[in-house]
DNA sequence: ACGATATGAATGAATG
DNA sequence: CATTCATTCATATCGT
C-alpha cells in the first residue's frame, strides 16, 4: 500500500527470497513453527517488478493473459500464483484510489488549522502542487533514488497518476547513482510486441475463475 | 507474541501538542521534518470523539465521506489525517472482534494446548468464523463529551445498541466504469465448453477458486 | 533498561 | 471497483 507520508523508512522484512515453502522466519516469538504462511509474501525482486509494471507500464488491470505471464516471470524470484497477481493489482489500483479519496482538499487551507497541518494522506498525486508548504511535514529525505520516471502508456482507463508512493526500503526500481538501470526489468514479460492498450480487454469480473486450471502452481 | 486480553482502554493517553514544531520529545526524529513521530499519536479528545463515534453512533466502517468529516473535525485537536481515522476504526473494530474470538476460542479450548507459556495464546487455530456476531456489549456511553460528534449526519442512527454494522450515509456505488467492455462478450463467448465450474446452478455457488478446490470453506 | 502490551500502519485475501 | 477482514510489522507506552 501508499498510505504513508512519513519521512521514515522502515524496513520491513516483508520480502521472503524462499521460493520454497520452508518460511522459516516469521515471528519472533513463535514457538510453534507456523508453517505455510498461507499468505503470498512477495519478494523485493516479485514487487519491484509489479511496480515497475503498475507505474512504467500503466498496467492496473492485466488480464488473464496478462497476468498468467506476469505470474510466470515473477515465479523466478519467489513462488507465487496468478492469484497472487492479480489482488496485487486490484489491491494496488484499490489502494491508491481510497488513499485519493479520503484525502479530497484540504489544500489551500493555510490558516485555519494554523500551521496548515496537512491534514491529508498523501496528496502526492494533487492537481498542482501550488503550494508545496502545505505539507511542512513532507520531506523526504532518505534515501534513494526517486524511481520515479515517466509513466509510459496506458491504456486503461487514461489515468495519469504517477503517484509513485514510497519506494524507500525496498529499493525500487533504479538504481540511483549506482550501475543498474532502472530499464531492466521493464517490460520483459514476454508481450515483447504488445505492450499496448491490451489491457482493456478484460471481460471477466464476474467469474473470476478464468484461471481455474491455467494457473495454480504447478 | 499477539496482541490480546485487556478488556478495558488506557485513557491516559496524554496530550501531545503535535502541531508543535519546538521541542520533539521525539529522540528519534533524526530527521530534519519536525514532528516526525512516524506515527499518530491520537490525543485524548480524539480519542474520545473517535470512541463517541464508535459506540455511541455505531460507526465501524466509515465511508469515505464520513472519514473526511471525522478527521476534518479532529483535527481540531491535534494533527490528523484521514488515514488515521481509517485505520482507527479498522483497528479498534477487528481487535474488538479479535478479543472477542479468543475468548470464545480459549472458551472451547479446554485441551490444554500447552502452549500456554507466559500466557501466551496462540492464534493458530482459529476458527474460520465468517459472521460473528457483532456484539459491542462493551457499550460504554459515557460520552461526556462536550461538543463531541455532531461529524454529520450519518444517515440512520436508529442505533441504540444494537449492532449495527455498515452504516453508510450516502455510499452511491455506481457501475459503469470508464473501461468495461463494451458488453457483448459475456456470456457463452462462443468458446463452448470452456468452463465446466460457470454456471447454470445458483443453488450451490461456488466460489471463486483459484486454487481449484484446493481449498475449501465454504 | 527491558519485556510485555497496546495500537498505528500496511497489505494480502476475499466478498459484494 | 469498493469495502472489509485477517494478519502481521513496527513502535509508543507502561509496568516491573
Amino acid at each position: 500500500m501508499e498510505p504513508q507520508q512519513h519521512p521514515q523508512q522502515q524496513m520491513q522484512q516483508q520480502q521472503q527470497p524462499n521460493e520454497d515453502s520452508s518460511s522459516s522466519s516469521n515471528s519472533k516469538s513463535n514457538f510453534l513453527c507456523r508453517q505455510s504462511s498461507t499468505r503470498w509474501t512477495p519478494t523485493t525482486d516479485q514487487i519491484r517488478i509489479l511496480k515497475d509494471l503498475y507505474y512504467n507500464n500503466g498496467i492496473r488491470s492485466p488480464s488473464a493473459e496478462q497476468i498468467q505471464r506476469i505470474s510466470a516471470r515473477l515465479r523466478q524470484y519467489g513462488k507465487i500464483e496468478g492469484k497472487n497477481v492479480f489482488y496485487w493489482f486490484q489491491n494496488h489500483k484499490a489502494r491508491e484510489r481510497q488513499k485519493k479519496r479520503f484525502t479530497v482538499d484540504m489544500a489551500m487551507q493555510r490558516g485555519t488549522v494554523g500551521a496548515g497541518s496537512g491534514g491529508g494522506w498523501k496528496p502526492e498525486d494533487s492537481l498542482h502542487n501550488k503550494y508545496t508548504s502545505i505539507n511542512p511535514g513532507v520531506c523526504s529525505p532518505s534515501s534513494s533514488s526517486p524511481g520515479v520516471l515517466g509513466v509510459g502508456q496506458m491504456g486503461s482507463s487514461g489515468y495519469g497518476s504517477f503517484l509513485m508512493e514510497k519506494s524507500f526500503g525496498d529499493c525500487s526500481i533504479s538504481g540511483g547513482g549506482g550501475d543498474s538501470v532502472a530499464g531492466s526489468i521493464s517490460n520483459n514479460l514476454g508481450w515483447s510486441g504488445m505492450d499496448p492498450y491490451s489491457s482493456s480487454m478484460y471481460a471477466l469480473d464476474n467469474k473470476r475463475n478464468w484461471m481455474n486450471g491455467a494457473f495454480k502452481e504447478d
